[in-house]
DNA sequence: TAAACCGTGTAGTATTTACTACACACTTTT
DNA sequence: AAAAGTGTGTAGTAAATACTACACGGTTTA
């Protein structure tokens, strides 16, 4: 457990090997928490935090916002609406997509970008 | 705006022309919740309930427990999980699919049914 | 006509969420 | 060696979530 908390403390640790500027302290500055706060997320003590300062910590770690807060076991706000809109559509089509394999879900979304539709 | 508590409502008014069980009463005694909180909710007065008590309702009213839950703003805790195992993938492709018609999603739905996979 | 049922108003509450505020001891920089 | 910066422990809290408990007056049923 803690997937959320040990992976952005290896990352910011990581970036800290090359600036000092990736210390608990100016992180939770910049991303506007408390430095103890941001420490007790990353050890799991506290629960990982919203949504907006999951945002706030990929910008300012340089990852993916929509995997940390996948490792936070929260959904992008904006992909809620975009299901909401048409929910038995989307359920459908998750929960079909569930058991396939990653190359197969890869070979729809390239399908879709390239839109013959 | 309280497009769950209407819809409920009406749906539930529509039973109970046939079927004197689907009072607000018996239907909150049936998902077990207090009328007065049930009363509430239809009326946009409380926002909608859980998920678990929208399931509820979904079930004792016949409706799509997904669209129920997309009309509450919510997505199904299942499908939230599937999402989060595999982030990125989902991600791109349900913000693809956020302006293409519903048939040509449909037609996804379809294929990945058919699965040539 | 009384018992049963109806919807709804008022008030209150336990739990969770998402944090802050401050202090402490230790280390690094100047 | 003082100043600045480090991570972390304790304590507390405002707001949201998800309801309950009870009472009231009106209607329907037996």
């Amino acid at each position: 457990m803690n997937e959320f908390g040990n992976h952005i403390r290896k990352k910011r640790e990581s970036l800290k090997q090359e600036d000092r500027s990736y210390s608990v302290r100016q992180v939770a500055a910049r991303i506007e928490v408390e430095p103890s706060f941001l420490s007790k997320v990353e050890r799991g003590i506290e629960p990982p935090p919203s949504e907006e300062k999951i945002r706030a910590i990929a910008k300012d770690l340089d990852e993916d916002p929509d995997v940390l807060l996948a490792m936070a076991g929260k959904v992008s706000a904006d992909l809620i609406k975009i299901i909401c809109r048409r929910p038995a559509l989307f359920a459908k089509l998750i929960r079909d997509l569930k058991k396939m394999p990653n190359h197969a879900v890869l070979r729809l979304v390239r399908e879709v970008r390239d839109g013959d539709w």
